[in-house]
DNA sequence: CTGTTAGCGCCTTCAC
DNA sequence: GTGAAGGCGCTAACAG
């Protein structure tokens, strides 16, 4: 069924059918689109999206590019971003780069191949090569790793701020001894939020101890490799900030592993707030990312005109305190 | 840049350029197709797949609809599809349809309008309606929440033996005082499960007790509302078999709570197998679904031609087990 | 082996 | 307000 059978049964030509499906770009009478719409019906038809996409030049398709959608945290922002696309009748093409480089330029340069009206880019690091789709002149908005200094629009939550006020959160509790899981160095955000965590320690005259101050993955083997190290040694923190919620889960399991009590015996808290800080044992505080703020935001962006210039979005993080740092 | 361009520079028509881009379906000479090659490079050329789309009536690109991505379970499932297609240079356009039938619907309508080559479907329930893709004539394959014995081809694991394993791997521990956390009693996963389950008590001759056999959603919420449930009462079972991961989480949360540990008071047993019941305190012992396996499967059976007639393919599950049912 | 050409389904400018 | 016609970029007969 096209819009010939369509024009054929309303009696009309196939232009017209056209401008009430789309509404323009010329006008059409009231009589007339009731019998194109009526013939619509009749014939059941429905336009080719692809048919559409190479007239019009526009897709009404969008690519995400994650570099793991089995990562909780991105799963979740992609169901978000999802639903905000789908609700404006846009589609989004999913792609997982799995934490590979390559993968990802071989992603993005599919997605242009297909004509995609704007990216979602999650790096798998802090310094993505967007390049491609800036020359081929489509909309990039990156997200989450995002270089807010960089030359591309983004959104993020201020991630200094955040582990600060984290940070802030177990000092004001009394603790002094307080360590920090860090995140990969090549990444913006874990030393942003190693940055919030030394921020809050200076600002407290708090020492800080280098044996407390490990570095790891963004993952749950991660935390749980770096609490390993950690409880290896006869010393403990009082309390620990951890960088991104898998590595808190994995810290959780070593201290289970060495019998060490949460918050007793080590407090924690985290950062981005997916549902495993809710139903973790016991639960972790967190700073709690905004992901229907930042998914809203993130398609704003990506649907203004090309010429908009670059903006980096800061979204409002909130502090969720629960038992795992002796809220309750 | 398009063919014609390259055609200019290689000196020949836009006939063959498409010939040796697509390696057919006319034969090329030697020297020629090199001509054309070099071109192709000299003026960076990238065929536009929604053209190509148009033109041939394959779009490369297939529809995955889950109900929910933020589940672990479907996003770990998601990673293994968009795995297997990425790397045969199809595309995925994800479908989140928040466990709404109407949003489904509307999703596998946009897809269908895009000219998709196939539908990868994880229905809200499980009498999922894809008649508008029959009709369009585009392959459909089910996965997981799947009628096996309906008219369309799926992948699943073998539900009954999975929980019957499940159970019987408790029985051999010696507890006979075995409860059920039930699914949603309208998805035949929860069904089939619960029905594994029940054939395994009877087969060793342990009595059913009704205050153990809970009902709850396919969540951590329903774990932990079903958990807070069963431990309200006095009598507790000695162990438990949970018809999926999430709802084990839940349990695990709600039994902590109740100062019930795992598994010296309550042992447990889960279904699916992603990286939660791995992080879990304790670790959750669990009929292990092959991911990797369904996702291939489910390809395979995709992209075969149209008219193959349906196939309801059965991947092997394995029981991986762990401290929550007394192993370590 | 290579070139010409008619579509694929739709959008949109241009006449009427 | 409506219709005719020329693309969008590519594929695949059909001729040479």
């Amino acid at each position: 069924m096209t819009r010939v059978d369509v024009a054929r049964e309303a009696g009309t030509s196939v232009a017209v059918v056209s401008y009430v499906v789309n509404g323009g770009p010329r006008p059409v009478a009231k009589s007339t689109r009731e019998r194109v719409l009526a013939a619509i019906e009749a014939v059941g038809y429905t336009p080719n999206s692809i048919a559409q996409a190479l007239a019009s030049g526009v897709s009404g398709a969008y690519g995400l590019i994650v570099p793991d959608i089995s990562n909780p945290f991105f799963a979740e922002l992609a169901h978000e971003l999802e639903e905000v696309l789908s609700t404006h009748g846009k589609v989004l093409l999913l792609g997982d780069s799995s934490e590979s480089k390559v993968r990802e330029q071989a992603l993005l340069k599919m997605f242009l191949q297909r004509q995609i009206d704007g990216i979602l880019f999650i790096g798998v690091d802090s310094d993505a090569d967007v390049q491609p789709a800036i020359d081929a002149g489509v909309q990039v908005v990156m997200l989450d790793r995002v270089d807010h200094r960089g030359s591309v629009s983004s959104v993020a939550v201020d991630n200094v701020a955040g582990a600060r006020a984290a940070t802030e959160h177990l000092i004001g509790h009394g603790y002094t001894r307080i360590g920090i899981i860090a995140g990969p160095p090549h990444l913006f955000t874990a030393g942003d939020r190693r940055g919030g965590w030394q921020s809050a320690m200076d600002a407290a005259a708090l020492p800080v101890e280098p044996r407390w101050c490990l570095e790891a993955d963004f993952s749950r083997r991660g935390g749980l490799d770096a609490g390993r190290r950690l409880f290896a040694a006869d010393a403990l923190p009082e309390a620990i900030f951890t960088s991104n919620e898998q590595q808190a889960v994995g810290v959780l399991v070593a201290a289970a592993e060495h019998g060490i009590r949460v918050p007793e015996d080590l407090a924690i808290i985290t950062f981005d707030g997916t549902d495993d800080s809710e139903f973790s044992i016991p639960a972790i505080s967190t700073v709690m990312q905004p992901l229907k703020d930042i998914a809203q935001a993130a398609v704003d962006l990506l649907t203004r005109p090309r010429d908009a210039g670059v903006v980096h979005k800061t979204c409002n993080f909130s502090l969720r305190l629960r038992t795992s740092c002796g809220q309750h």
